[in-house]
RNA sequence: GGGUCGGUGCCCGAGUGGUUAAUGGGGGCGGACUGUAAAUCCGCUGGCUACGCCUACGUUGGUUCAAAUCCAACCCGGCCCA
C-alpha cells in the first residue's frame, strides 16, 4: 500500500496501489504533484495514457476499476488517451501468461475492439457510462497500429538496444517460464517495448496499469527518455480478485461479473462473494466511505452489491435486483421484478426438461442439463424437477415461469 | 543440425493391446449445512430432444477380430551437444 496518499487529492489517492516515481522534490518531471500543479498552471491537461488489449470480448468489473481512474482524470479536466492496442493483441501481452499467447486475427482485433468501445459508452451519456466520450477534449482513442504497422527494422533495433536479456529475464513471467523450461517466443520481448513506445507516439504524461504492468510502464519511461521525451508517470491500480476469492477475475477463470450482466446476476453474484473481497470490492469500485461500515459482515456485502450493482445499473434497477433476489432465495416467486426475460421461441416442442434448460441458456449443455437436473439444482418456479425427460407439450406450459438453475441463474420465459 | 525424453479430458497426472468415456488429484458445477460467505460432508464433471447413437488420448496412415497402448512418417516442445 501506498504511504505517500495524504498529499495526493482523494479522487487520485483512492485504491491506489503505487504511483511512481514519487517523492517531495520540486521537480514536475519527479513529482506528481508538482506536475499536477504545473499543468493547472500552464492550463495544460495531462495526457493519461491507457492502453487495452482487445483480445476478450467482455469488459468485467475488475476492468472497471482502471476506467473509473481514468475517469477522475477526465472528470478533473484531464486526457484521457485510450489506446487499442490492434497491433500488440497480434502479439499478444506475456505479461502474467505461463505460456505463449495465440495471435489473432487482424479484424477478429477490430470487432473486439468496437464491442470494447460501445461496452465502454461509446455514444452514451456520459452520467450513465464508464467514461466520457462526449466532452471536448476529454477523450483520444488511438489504435497502436497507426505507428507500430510503420516501423521499420532500424527503428525496431534502436528500440531493443534500449533494453537487455536480463531485464527481460528478470521480468517476473519470463524468469518463471525460464526456469521452468516453458518456451519463450523471441517476439514476445517485443511486447513491453512497443507497449513502451506507444507512451512516447502519444506523449503520455502518466498510464494508468494493474500492478503487473509495473514492468512495462517503467520501460515506457526509458524509452521516452531514449527518445527525448520527458518520462511518463506509472500508477498502478490493484487488480481485482474474482469471485472464487483466490485467482484474478478474468473471464477465462470463470470468475467475474460483467458489466454487461442483468442486474440481478450481477447483484446475485456479489452479494455471494468470499468475505476477504468486500472490503476491497468497496474500496475499488465505490465511493463510500469505508470508516463507518455496519457491523454486521452480511449488511455490509449486502450493501456492496447494491452499491456496485447502482454505479452500473441505476439505483432503482440495484433495489430491485435486491428485492428479487431476497424472494428467490425465499423461495417467494410472488411480484418478482428483474428477473430477466427469455423468449422461449427458440425451443422446438414438445420439449423434454433436459433440451429445454439448454436451449435456454441455463446449461452448458444437454448432458449437463441432464445432470443438474438429477442432481437436484434445478426448479421451475421455486419447485425442484428431478426428472430430466419432463414433457412440455406447448410453449403455453412455459410462459411467465421462472426457470432456475442453481442460486444464481434465473430468468423468465416469455414468447 | 545431432542425441535424448516427452505430447492423455479445463489443469496436473496414471494407464503401455481387450468390461475404456479412460484410475487419482486440483478446479468447476449441484446438493446439505451456514450469514445465499468460509470450513465440512455428499453427488456430478465428453456430446446429442438420448434406455440408443456419436466423438475423444499431438497429426496422418498402417498392423490387428480389437489400439491411448504396437509400427511408420510428420508436427510441436523440454534437456544436452553444435
Amino acid at each position: 500500500m501506498l504511504d505517500k496518499q495524504n498529499q495526493l487529492p482523494e479522487w487520485i489517492s483512492r485504491g491506489l496501489d503505487d504511483l511512481f516515481p514519487f517523492n517531495n522534490s520540486e521537480d514536475p518531471d519527479q513529482s506528481f504533484i508538482k506536475r499536477l500543479e504545473l499543468s493547472s498552471i500552464e492550463k495544460k491537461p495531462l495526457r493519461v495514457k491507457l492502453g487495452i488489449d482487445p483480445t476478450g470480448t467482455d469488459i468485467h468489473i475488475g476492468h472497471s476499476i482502471l476506467f473509473r481512474k481514468l475517469r477522475a482524470f477526465q472528470d478533473a479536466g484531464h486526457t484521457a488517451v485510450l489506446i487499442i492496442g490492434d497491433f500488440t493483441a497480434r502479439i499478444g501481452d506475456p505479461t502474467g501468461k505461463s505460456k505463449t499467447r495465440v495471435q489473432l486475427e487482424k479484424d477478429e482485433v477490430e470487432s473486439n475492439a468496437l464491442n470494447y468501445l460501445k461496452q465502454l459508452g461509446f455514444s452514451q451519456d456520459p452520467k450513465d457510462s464508464l467514461l466520457d466520450f462526449s466532452t471536448p477534449g476529454r477523450l483520444e482513442i488511438k489504435r497502436n497500429s497507426e505507428w507500430l504497422e510503420h516501423l521499420n527494422l532500424s527503428k525496431v533495433i534502436e528500440l531493443l538496444s534500449n533494453s537487455t536479456v536480463g531485464q527481460m529475464l528478470a521480468k517476473e513471467d519470463f524468469s518463471n517460464r525460464y526456469k521452468s523450461g516453458t518456451p519463450i517466443s523471441l517476439h514476445e520481448f517485443l511486447y513491453p517495448l512497443l507497449q513502451a513506445y506507444d507512451s512516447v507516439a502519444i506523449n503520455s504524461d502518466i498510464e494508468l496499469g494493474g500492478t503487473d504492468q509495473k514492468f512495462n510502464i517503467a520501460m515506457g519511461r526509458d524509452i521516452q527518455r531514449a527518445f527525448g521525451q520527458k518520462p511518463q508517470f506509472g500508477m498502478l491500480l490493484p487488480i481485482l480478485v474474482g469471485l472464487d476469492g483466490t485467482q484474478k477475475m478474468s473471464k477465462s477463470l470463470n470468475n467475474i461479473v460483467g458489466i454487461n450482466e442483468d442486474a440481478l446476476s450481477m447483484y446475485s453474484k456479489l452479494e455471494k462473494v468470499p468475505d476477504d473481497l468486500v472490503f476491497s470490492y468497496l474500496n475499488l469500485l465505490t465511493t463510500e466511505n469505508l470508516e463507518d461500515l455496519d457491523s454486521n459482515p452480511r449488511e455490509v456485502q449486502k450493501f456492496m452489491a447494491l452499491t456496485i450493482t447502482s454505479n452500473f445499473k441505476g439505483m432503482e434497477s440495484a433495489k430491485k435486483a435486491q428485492s428479487s433476489s431476497e424472494k428467490l432465495v425465499l423461495g417467494t416467486q410472488e411480484s418478482l421484478e428483474e428477473v430477466p426475460e427469455a423468449s422461449i421461441s427458440k425451443v422446438n416442442f414438445p420439449a423434454k426438461a433436459f433440451y429445454l434448460f439448454n436451449k435456454m441458456g441455463l446449461c452448458s449443455s444437454s448432458s449437463d442439463a441432464r445432470r443438474q437436473i438429477l442432481g437436484g439444482g434445478v426448479r421451475i418456479d421455486g419447485k425442484k424437477i428431478t426428472d430430466p425427460n419432463l414433457e412440455f407439450v406447448s410453449p403455453d406450459d412455459l410462459i411467465g415461469k421462472i426457470l432456475q438453475v442453481g442460486k444464481k441463474k434465473f430468468l423468465r420465459a416469455s414468447i
